[in-house]
DNA sequence: TAAAATAGTGTTATAAGTACACTAATAATG
DNA sequence: CATTATTAGTGTACTTATAACACTATTTTA
């Protein structure tokens, strides 16, 4: 990019402005579901949006999109990735805006997501059921999140980053599923997740009450010595196309 | 982004300024070769740097690398995607630079590269044999493009923007165990191709002469029914972890 | 106490991946 | 001109992964 830089002014040229759009998964009533907020002016008025920020001049993108997000949700130290770079010419009716999109992927269990219940303008959104209208490209860039949290969920353990602390095998089964859109074989996930030696049991003393219909789940967890191996592989399938992008 | 949007005049922030940079593949001598341009000015005087520049404001991202990758070499309709973009606060010295990179697969047939030979600040560097220092953050980049290069040849016809119309199996395998680094079996590699059921013979009347010690080989080409189909898969092998980022 | 519901295990047929031995056709060499 | 080296290409047997599904286990509800 530099090598032209020092022939021109740089301060002479008009410049995109450059904001963060992060799309935030996660997961409410055993579903998946992504935090949009609703616009109040033009242009796209009354339509739901990603939610995102200029780039401030002093924080790195990722750090403007850890802060979006704080500032959204009241959520820290979750798991964040870069997307997508959206820059469309007409994307943004108002001015040039490029859009570097990312993923979030917030716990089940922290309470701490601050908005919801109370707001009218700021909702989760179950992802089968999203509404009709998104402002500006963020059906696109929806979709394309969608995309990539399925694929990468073959060859990571993402899923992991839903949950909460303890969880039972059928709960992790039914997020692959969710998130899959398809139904799994019982037995063999069992089997896989018990080969990939990922999990430990919960120790019985912190196990929360379930109240279940059937046979009472085994809780386990994520053992320590591989949690923090991002990269480790479960891969639940070998054959998927889409993959990044 | 959006959202936010219009609370403010835009155009009292300083904005960041937005380049564009091209990672450029080819096929040389059967090596996988990168372009790089050496820098006359500060920062990196005499620094071999990514070749890029900025984006106009009336040009889309991947428009703005695509006329990037003209200015370079003269090529146009060449495989490009974008790989990643890179914005941290310290990367250009001079000012706020966000940068979004692409990769470009450029066949080894065509001539029209206009560089390397005659310029002195324009090179094809082979992967193996980078400069030891290069410009800004550009080791990282190309550190990143050649990662994903390699996991996407896995699941792609990725490959074949690189050959030539015409080529042999041996030389298709040459080039995936030049991008994944290893070797291959033979054997192997000639089921899961034909498999695949891409590729027919080259008509005997176009074939070029090779000059080879052992049996001559076939020359094939890709089926025009499936050249398109970018999205099709022959993935070389399941089992890798990488990917995208 | 039987039925329904959920949890969890085992088994088997098929497909895919790996390793490696084999045949084929040419150029270089003595 | 025969032999060897060299590259091209095929065949096969072993191992591992996957998919389908039948089976057992432990609870709640009727």
């Amino acid at each position: 990019m530099q090598e032209h830089a020092e022939r021109y002014d740089v301060t002479r040229y008009e410049r995109p402005s450059v904001t963060v759009d992060v799309v935030i998964f996660t997961l409410i009533h055993q579903e998946l579901q992504v935090l949009l907020v609703q616009r109040r002016n033009w242009p796209f008025e009354g339509c739901w949006a990603i939610p995102g920020g200029f780039v401030n001049m002093d924080e790195s993108l990722e750090w403007a999109a850890r802060r979006e997000l704080e500032e959204e949700t009241g959520v820290r130290d979750v798991y964040l990735e870069q997307l997508y770079t959206f820059g469309d010419v007409g994307r943004d009716p108002r001015t040039r805006v490029i859009s570097v999109a990312y993923i979030a992927l917030v716990r089940a269990d922290v309470q701490q997501i601050r908005v919801s219940e109370e707001s009218h303008d700021v909702r989760w959104f179950p992802v089968r059921t999203l509404p009709e209208r998104l402002a500006f490209d963020h059906a696109q860039i929806l979709a394309y999140a969608i995309g990539r949290l399925r694929s990468k969920l073959e060859y990571t353990t993402l899923a992991f980053q839903l949950l909460p602390e303890q969880f039972s095998i059928p709960e992790l089964k039914h997020i692959y599923e969710q998130i899959l859109g398809e139904r799994l074989d019982k037995g063999n996930f069992y089997r896989k997740i018990k080969e990939a030696d990922l999990l430990e049991e919960a120790p019985m003393m912190v196990r929360e009450e379930r109240k279940t219909r059937g046979r009472p789940t085994q809780l386990w967890r994520v053992r320590r010595d591989r949690a923090l191996e991002k990269q480790f592989v479960f891969r639940w399938r070998e054959d998927r196309l889409e993959r990044d992008g």
